[in-house]
DNA sequence: CCTTCGGTGGGGAATTGTGGGGAAAATTCC
DNA sequence: GGAATTTTCCCCACAATTCCCCACCGAAGG
C-alpha cells in the first residue's frame, strides 16, 4: 500500500484554498472519492485523512468505552475539529476556518505526506517544530527502528 | 540477492538529472519497475531505494503506533523527504529540489552502491565525511562484524 | 573500422499550481 | 416573509514547471 510522502510549499488564496500536491492526489484510492477528512493534528497543524482511512479511524473510536471520561474527552477532541472536504476541479481543498486558526495558517502552507495522512503546516511553525526536536534524526531513527 | 555496489561520479545537468550507473540499473528487479524512492540519508546525502525494497520499508513503518510522538517524528522525518522517481529513457533520474538542497548537490554527484540502496553525494561532502570518521576502517570492521 | 552501449544536453508538449469571475445557497436584516 | 448581503461552490483562463522524447558524442568491444 503506497502511502503519502513528500513535501511542498504552496500558497493559500484569499478564499482559504490550498492545492493538494499532484503526487499525493495520485495516491488516493477510488474509495476515498477525492475526499479528505481534516482535523486538528497532534502538533500545531492540520491532519488530513483520505476518506477510506478516516472511516477506519471512526470504527476504532467506536470501540472505545464512552463511560470512561478520558475516552470521551479524546473522541470529542478529535471530532469537534473534523470536517470533510473534497477536491475541486483544480485539485484544491478549502480549509475550514476553525482549523486555519488552530494551525495559524497564513498565506503559505507547507504540505507534507505522512503515510496514512497528509499534514498542513504554517511553514514557520514547522521550522520551529524541527528546532524543538530534542534528539537529532539519526538518534531518533535508531531508537524507533534500531531494535534487533 | 545481488546488491548495489561500486561507485561512479557523474554530472548533474541544469534540470537536476543524474544518470544511474548501468551496473546498478542492471541489479534492479522487474518488481522495482525502474523506480526508486529517494529520501534523505542519515548523513548529508540522498538515499535511493528500489521500489520493491521501499515498499517493505513502508510496511515496517505502518506497524508503528502513530499515537506515540517519537514514532510520528520519525515517520515525518523520513517521509517528508521521500519521493518516487523513475528512470527516463536514458537511464537517468531527476533529483527533487528539496533533496538537492538537503544534500547540497551541485553540478557533480558521486553515486555509491550500498547493498539495498544507492547513495548520492556531493563529492566534496563525501570526502569530508570520510575524514570525519573517528575510527579507521579496520577498527570499524572489527567492532561491527568481529564478534564471535 | 564499424557497431553498440553508456553518459550528456536540449526542445516541445502535457500537467500542475494560481488567480479570479459568476451562479447558487445560506445568512442576515428590515 | 421577503429582500439584500454574504458566503460557498464550480468553472474558466493563464503561467510556470515538469515530463518525455529526440539527438549527439565518446568509449569500449568485436
Amino acid at each position: 500500500m503506497a502511502g503519502f510522502k513528500g513535501q511542498a510549499e504552496y500558497s493559500v488564496d484569499s478564499k482559504g484554498r490550498v492545492a493538494v500536491p499532484a503526487k499525493m492526489r495520485s495516491v488516493l484510492k477510488p474509495e476515498a472519492k477525492s475526499t479528505f477528512t481534516l482535523t486538528r493534528g497532534f502538533e500545531k497543524c492540520i491532519f488530513g485523512y483520505p476518506q477510506d482511512r478516516w472511516e477506519e479511524m471512526e470504527d476504532d473510536m467506536s470501540t472505545l468505552n464512552t463511560y470512561v471520561t478520558k475516552s470521551r474527552d479524546f473522541i470529542r477532541g478529535i471530532l469537534m475539529w473534523a470536517e470533510e472536504v473534497s477536491l475541486d476541479g483544480q485539485g484544491r481543498i478549502g480549509l475550514p476556518k476553525p482549523l486555519i486558526e488552530f494551525a495559524d495558517i497564513k498565506d503559505r502552507a507547507l504540505i507534507i505526506g505522512a503515510l496514512d495522512h497528509i499534514e498542513i503546516w504554517n511553514p514557520e511553525h514547522f521550522e520551529a517544530y524541527l528546532k524543538s526536536q530534542e534528539v537529532d534524526y539519526q538518534t531518533l531513527a535508531e531508537s524507533v527502528m534500531g531494535r534487533e
